[in-house]
DNA sequence: CCCGTCTACTAGATCGTTCTAGTGCTAGTC
DNA sequence: GACTAGCACTAGAACGATCTAGTAGACGGG
């Protein structure tokens, strides 16, 4: 660290600055910079002191320009969902192990998707990681053109897009069968309605009541995948005859759900038991307790990451389908003896 | 939109290219594309329709590179934190406003904040906003010296930093006011335990209670900032005798709070009122319905993108306090009646 | 002693832009 | 008719790295 004169606009020490100093040239510098080899170990030595002594680093607009390889993951994500910020921070965790830079590009209110994806095309990634990607499939295509597109937790796919995804029906199907397990016939769906995967679950849903014998108690409510749409649904639910369960499409409309049902004055789990879907951290809050099905971010980010290093490997784009995992926690109990 | 042909490891049109096909420089493209002054409009036209037509976009690494002014903001924030996300959104719509482009670095368990700046730095950023930091104050001044930075949310500030925040003494100061004005005397604070502004809060909650008279009803327990801190310390609290009110240090904390309070048999707000502070989704949601102090994420956002602006103008860096406001919803009311 | 090979290193082109310093042309002024 | 001003446009350097194609010198084998 060195003082810099007051006023002067401090110019950035550059590789030439660092080949200068320790009397190499640019070329050689940059081989040590970057861990290649082809340079000798005194001078390997000497070149990376003076860059530590210079505070030397690298600018990854020029490397990012010149080199062929980027090692640039794109994610874009939405914000305002908290699970998507999960799935986002193991990336960075993958990403890192492999090797892979991560530029972020967030979906919201204000901001198309589309808009995400070209500012991160225009970045120079390598490939893009999209979670819960909401765009049509001709535009997927289109940007799977251009890099590799993994498309994260939805199904919705196109031409040359991988997948990495948990079988929702699977999932759903778990906590269907949990249910039925513990006594419950009278399970009704609040499904996700028009959100991303939500039309996977609610078949899974049915398929599973079939299943087990239950279609005449089929009965999937219009919900959606925030806390205020499990809260409604619900409302409604509670007003007419109660269930024995609830699936909701995902854990913040469990939350909703959960709210409804406890200000009908009924308890959980004893009157009522309700599943939620991701097993995000607010599943987890020891208030919650939810039983949900888990994704397993960590692990679902360290295939999508793979997935992507595979393409880059000139692999064929493939459906990479997880098994998701059912968390039993403690809103979920036997069905009510009811009449 | 062109087919490519099969295989063709389809290169990126460039400037050059669309130089090429409208018959002008590529310099003269370059003006048009950024939109300078100092061509004429014909050829302006015609510019645009060939980029248009060959599906030409700028590649930002090589505009970076080149260009002095870089018109990009960096932030930093912290993914696990909902509220962050907010503020970001909110970043995003007033840099675009101000012709800036946004570029994300997350926090996170894994990410330091330290590993966060410095990507941004390197990215060439023309100034850092960085949501709640949490790094030391020199270490802050030494990003600071380096392209200017604004610190939001928190009071902590160093050598050459802006901060931008609401008072959240003046915040806290209203929670309690209106509280008193309820009739509640026994008013406890639950803090953040170490949490960004935790210290200013108590101070300010300390200060309050000893305006209205209330010294000796003071009593601080030790929260944090999240659902799980504000659930024990509020459990501990019910276990003993049940104040009037509880000013929790955030929303999420007030959350936990709520939750003890109802497990403990307690109405909220006839029986104990309670506020949060951030005035964040979580607390609009409509079974929560917080009475909580409002930062106002979306002109904090824009006072700090203006700031940011304005010591890109070389003018002195500068302290931005927004007085935050008291939103009242239902978990406050008349205090209850007790002997 | 010559030749080939290997290692350590370098000069210069290159990535795709923007910026600087012009060039030619027309028109207006005295 | 010379001079200036302004407009539309261009050539080429620059940004800071990486990459390609080489060179100088050491070493070993025949």
């Amino acid at each position: 660290m060195r003082q810099q004169p007051e006023g002067t606009p401090t110019r950035r020490t550059t590789l030439a600055d660092v080949a200068a100093a320790a009397g190499v040239s640019r070329a050689l510098a940059s081989i040590v910079m970057r861990g290649a080899e082809g340079a000798g170990e005194a001078t390997r030595l000497r070149v990376l002191e003076v860059a530590r002594e210079l505070g030397y680093r690298p600018d990854s607009r020029a490397r990012l320009l010149r080199s062929s390889r980027t090692r640039l993951l794109g994610v874009t994500f939405t914000l305002s969902e908290p699970f998507h910020g999960e799935v986002v921070e193991s990336i960075y965790a993958a990403a890192e192990a492999d090797g892979f830079d991560v530029v972020l590009s967030a979906v919201g209110a204000r901001r198309p998707e589309s808009r995400a994806v070209e500012s991160l095309l225009d970045a120079g990634i390598e490939a893009a990681l999209m979670i819960a990607p909401s765009s049509a499939p001709d535009l997927l295509a289109a940007y799977a053109r251009q890099v590799p597109v993994i498309s994260l937790l939805s199904t919705t796919s196109a031409e040359g897009v991988d997948v990495v995804r948990s079988d929702d029906g699977a999932g759903v199907r778990a906590a269907v069968e949990h249910l039925v397990s513990l006594g419950h016939r009278n399970v009704v769906h609040i499904d996700g309605a028009g959100a991303v995967a939500a039309d996977e679950r609610s078949a899974a849903y049915r398929a599973a009541m079939q299943e087990y014998g239950l279609s005449a108690n089929i009965r999937v409510l219009h919900g959606g995948a925030h806390e205020e749409d499990g809260l409604r649904a619900a409302g409604e639910l509670v007003a007419g005859s109660i269930p024995d369960a609830v699936v909701a499409f995902n854990d913040r409309c469990a939350l909703g759900v959960l709210e409804a049902v406890r200000r009908a004055g009924l308890n959980v789990p004893e009157d009522l038991s309700v599943t939620g879907y991701d097993d995000s951290q607010l599943s987890r809050l020891s208030h919650v307790q939810l039983t949900s099905v888990s994704q397993d971010a960590p692990r679902l980010a360290a295939a999508a990451v793979a997935c992507a290093a595979a393409r880059l490997a000139s692999q064929e784009p493939k459906d990479l389908v997880h098994q998701p995992q059912l968390v039993v926690r403690e809103t979920t109990g036997p069905a009510p003896a009811r009449v």
